[in-house]
DNA sequence: TTGTACGCGTTATCAG
DNA sequence: CTGATAACGCGTACAA
């Protein structure tokens, strides 16, 4: 019995709930928001009736009427990352709370896709746009054009005006490279991530500019590319093993490819830490398991939430919010990847 | 100067472009959709000009005409589990190949907010909703109500008769004792999930038969629950090492849960799997690594998403589409954390 | 305080 | 093939 005798299941709707009632649409929805203009006696009325029959207003044509969408789009590059997937999570709770929902946009570290990612964005009135990905200079010119709030997450944009949460991750790839020295380590290669990501580039900025400070000399082929992947630390490992000559220590632009890459040293008989240090960036819940034991530096995924929503929010509440920009502290997490040389 | 001479900054709609053209709304519309009933020329000439001035529909008014939001809900438990960050990322893929977008929403494992969600699912006129999370018999009444198009992955509701892909979970829970059995255990104890989960449920189920079938007595004492995340596998583990009578082999509901446990167990001194033998559930892509190697239950991640997108995708295209039940045959990965006895 | 009428941007129906 | 116009469901000035 599909659909049997009470076809009656249509949803009803605010005309339908004034009819019922003998009272106008109007006043059904100044009840519906608090609206001020409406007694207090027709208001319980109508909030009773409207509990009673389990109606609820249609949300497009809300956001249609008032010209916004209380959805805020949340586009990273790959939820499947650990550090994404906290952040999404946190964020995801915090803006729920506000009563905002999040949609999630994988860009998989793909310009073309994150491009078109944002004129969805527009076409489609989001409330806010926020930002967790690797990005070129032709994205600030979109988003300046959008006229939505938008807050960046870890990412640096040139002439970028709006409201940015990040690590100082010139710092973060400062303070790995010191480590590394107090334990004696002369020679240090580096993993980068992709080499449109600002949070990348600062970290091999930091490191650079350590290795100049201290005397230490570069070299090109101790350098490699990954795209933060557990896979793509596994596969740089087996190159970096037949290396005839290796760094002592190396940097590596996150968790997940430093245990990729952990993984191809031991199955290859590089032991970690006797044969090779390592300092990675993150500090994902995995990196502290027994056999992984990752030193790696702390982005704070939790603060960097944390302020993520709240810039939003204050750029949604106010209009005239003007820009901020937060930069977190990086913090060195010493476990058993890194030792004396 | 924010806000220059040029305020023009305003989106053009439908009828700005109709009027700038010289043509009707109606017939840009028609342009704008490939709808028949207009002429080739007229077409090419509105899309040549809308592509030049880089006008893109309003979505909200196009789904509160058209009643339908293309929007997909993805209710889970916590993206922070790969197992569900892999599903969420499939699945979003290949929704929007089709040209639908995800909404994502953690249930954080409540019913209540659960029910909740798919109360908000209701409201915005979502094209369709993927459940992947535990819930309880009151959910059925609320989905049956709800006249969008639903797919349940891997969990079984009570008296629901739409499209779902799950493992057989029986099965899965069978094997597991089987494998341990074939190595000479037979003191097996078992973590279950949540006691609302099904597929936590069945496993046991399975695990229960298995049991019975080769005449192995059950032992309430060496049953845990988790919630599925590291840190409670990591809990249980500092109980289970204190108990005076252990069994020799350990049946965990999910690969989170077991490095957790792992991770516990090793630091108590108990060795894997010299002393207790493990065997879990997801395959995640960790479980793999040197150092955790878990002997674990596959469930084809990329099928079950595949299945789900194609069960939700057949719904939304035919209204008469009858539903069906997709059972994929789980698999076991045999590694490091099981032994002879 | 309450109700009326119009606007939001698009699609769909029906004339021409 | 093309164009005017009525929905879609709700918010909101404006009028009563």
């Amino acid at each position: 019995m599909r659909r049997g005798i009470e076809m009656k299941n249509k949803k009803y709707n605010i005309s339908d709930i004034a009819k019922m009632l003998g009272v106008s649409e109007s006043s059904v929805s100044r009840a519906l928001n608090g609206t001020p203009g409406i007694s207090d006696a027709l208001r319980a009325k109508i909030l009773a009736f409207i509990d009673e029959v389990g109606y609820r207003p249609n949300t497009l044509a809300q956001s249609l009427s008032k010209g916004r969408l209380n959805i805020i789009a949340l586009i990273l590059g790959d939820v499947r990352n650990p550090f994404y997937a906290d952040l999404t999570f946190d964020i995801q709770r915090l803006l729920s709370e506000s009563g905002y929902m999040v949609m999630l946009f994988n860009s998989e570290y793909d310009m073309t896709r994150e491009l078109e990612l944002i004129r969805l964005a527009e076409q489609f009135n989001f409330a806010g746009l926020i930002l967790i990905t690797a990005k070129e200079s032709s994205t600030t010119a979109r988003l300046q054009h959008l006229d939505m709030p938008v807050v960046l997450v870890n990412r640096i944009l040139p002439h970028f005006d709006g409201s940015s949460v990040l690590l100082d991750n010139f710092k973060a790839g400062y303070i790995a490279v010191m480590h590394l020295l107090e334990l004696g380590h002369s020679k240090i290669g580096f993993i980068s991530g992709h080499s449109v990501s600002s949070a990348s580039n600062q970290r091999y900025e930091g490191y650079r500019q350590a290795l100049s400070n201290f005397g230490l000399s570069f070299h090109e082929e101790h350098m490699y590319e990954s795209d933060l992947k557990i896979e793509t630390g596994y596969q740089i490992a087996k190159d970096f093993v037949s290396q005839p000559e290796k760094p002592s220590a190396m940097i590596i632009v996150n968790d997940l490819t430093a245990i990729g890459f952990m993984d191809g040293c031991k199955q290859h008989g590089l032991c970690i830490p006797q044969n090779l240090s390592i300092v990675s960036f993150d500090n994902i819940r995995m990196s502290s398991l027994l056999g992984i034991e990752l030193t790696t530096i702390d982005q704070h995924v939790d603060q960097m939430s944390e302020h993520a929503v709240a810039l939003m929010l204050k750029q949604l509440s106010s209009e005239t919010h003007r820009p901020e920009r937060i930069v977190l502290d990086p913090t060195l997490i010493v476990r058993k990847t890194t030792a004396p040389i």
